[in-house]
DNA sequence: CTGTTAGCGCGTTCAA
DNA sequence: TTGAACGCGCTAACAG
């Protein structure tokens, strides 16, 4: 049995006896329909299971309503939540979400860059850092606002958490609770956001006059293993500091656990913040003092300025960037450090 | 400025000098062109950064070559492994992802499922099990799988793990290791799968002729205070087995809690089972025990089925269940019961 | 309030 | 090997 072809307006119209105009306007402005003729239009939809044809309508029309939200992994916990905020209010608007999971594969995000600018999707949400740009050339994109991870030139509108405060909150913490050397794991020059905590770190030592020679620094890639590296690494060097200030919460983890591998307890012995305050971080033992990501905001405020940007034709506004200012959650991994200043092997 | 609109295939064509057949032919049966044509072509493609208009080329042909998967959860660790073994598939057969999220709520699902059919796309997986299968009246949907969760009534191709037989393997390892007397935590009639699960215990039970006055049954939602909350209930009731099986990781977490919070610690004490080998399974101490969902497999083996179907025009196969046989994870929280049977409080 | 008509951009006959 | 012309299904302008 082959497929029934899908009806199309006219087969409506022609059932309920009117012109396709007619039906099209009672979709679309009913109020422009005479009580009469709609009801028997709605009747004629019923019977053929109408849908409006989607390409048909924005091929005319010369646009969509669709967002693609484009991720690199829509596993990370932070993903998901933003997620939540961006799709609440994107339908509160009227806008449909689509996602597309990059893998961190510039193939990938070139595919679906190619789908957004041939689709001619309304906008595009941005999780990703890196876009394939050079690929880029001549794709004519709709507003793209980036999220979480400024994306690659700041050409882009991006809508994150104020890293660099949430640095400088986390080292305070740990500063105010009395420790003085203090170890700031996760470096790195390819992640913007763990660079500018790096940068809120030092603005909080260097307020509080800590000498270099007191901030340990050892790079590291946000993972697990990072984590538990740099306390190997760290202890191999005899350059173990009292407190660990870790540049995502993943990586905080990791340092407690290659702690709790050599023998020591948290916060006893060592202090340990994280960033980010991923679900994990209730769960572990002590649980992880750390910088929340204030997830749901972000989302919601990327997809307020996209719509912003997609409705006011006017706005070529210029990229900005809108820094949203993340709270320290107190939990139990932080505490002042032991009289010696340093635990006993 | 006014957005500069996008090239069509009309520029394309004026500026290479040729009709628009040819560059349409140029660009999908590039070998019925000259070769000079084609490079004429091309050249004023790469001028114009013309992008095909994709809402044109499906209207004209009447199909797009993209597949929605809908998901309940996107954060569900169980959903995102899975969609790589997807993605990579269809990727390698030429067709394009897009993923929906439908946080479990009926207007979502409802949007995505009109989104579907107005766009017509060429297929659908579904990681969601129930559908608002009411309101679908008329839609017409391309050829769909549902994996994970059966989806509703099961009039769809179905890929996923084989819940019996896993239920079964987990029972058995715990008989095996000399338990008689053991709970079954997380029964409910609203998830299929866990019904499964339950299934393939008693069958595991039934096949050691453990009577069903050993059997504990709790119910639960599979979530983690349902783990915690069977414990607290078996303790009151004072009707403590001496291991737990779980419908899943969470609530065998959950379980784990429990017992800790009672000062008991795992596996000396009690032994526990999960099902589906989350990433915190091995995070935990000691590590779950617990049967691994394929989710890869199923991710392949769901889209390698959609595919045929949506290629196999002819297809109109009935629905069929594929079910894959999960293997059992060893790792610490399953022992021999102590001699007495039971611990001590 | 309703019908007629002209494209939106493209792939595809059919001729040349 | 190439071009002319049609129509996919729809909305918006314009008449009536």
């Amino acid at each position: 049995m082959a497929a029934k072809p899908t009806a199309t307006i006219e087969d409506v119209a022609r059932i309920a006896g009117v012109s396709i105009a007619t039906v099209s306007r009672a979709v679309h402005n009913p109020e422009k329909v005479a009580k009469a003729t709609r009801k028997k239009v709605n009747e004629a939809i019923l019977v053929t299971g109408y849908t409006t044809n989607a390409m048909a309508r924005s091929l005319r029309m010369g646009r969509t309503n669709i967002i693609l939200v484009l991720a690199p992994d829509i596993g990370d916990p932070n993903f998901t939540t933003t997620l939540i905020g961006i799709e609440n209010e994107a339908r509160a608007r009227g806008h449909a979400i689509l996602i597309g999971h990059t893998q961190n594969d510039p193939e990938r995000s070139l595919d679906y860059l190619r789908y957004v600018a041939s689709h001619k999707l309304a906008g595009m949400i941005l999780f990703t850092g890196r876009l394939p740009f050079e690929s880029l050339e001549g794709i004519s994109l709709p507003p793209v606002v980036s999220a979480f991870e400024p994306a690659g030139d700041n050409s882009f509108t991006y809508v994150g958490v104020d890293d660099r405060a949430g640095g400088r909150k986390a080292a305070e913490h740990l500063l105010a609770a009395g420790h003085r050397r203090v170890a700031f794991v996760g470096d790195t020059l390819s992640r913007m956001s763990y660079r500018r905590r790096r940068e809120g770190f030092d603005q909080a030592m260097d307020a509080a006059r800590i000498p270099e020679s007191d901030r340990v620094i050892v790079p590291g890639d946000g993972s697990l293993e990072s984590g538990r590296h740099a306390v190997e690494l760290l202890f191999i060097r005899d350059d173990v500091p009292s407190a660990f200030m870790c540049v995502n919460d993943i990586t905080a983890i990791g340092v407690m656990n290659g702690l709790a591998a050599r023998g020591y307890t948290i916060p006893q012995d060592f202090s340990v913040i994280g960033f980010d305050d991923v679900p994990q971080a209730t769960f572990i033992s002590p649980p992880l003092t750390t910088i929340r990501q204030p997830r749901n905001l972000i989302g919601r405020t990327a997809i307020v300025r996209l719509l912003a940007m997609i409705e006011g034709e006017a706005g070529d506004a210029p990229a900005e960037e809108e820094l949203i200012m993340p709270d320290l959650i107190l939990r139990g991994s932080v505490t002042s450090p032991g009289p010696i200043g340093r635990p006993n092997s």
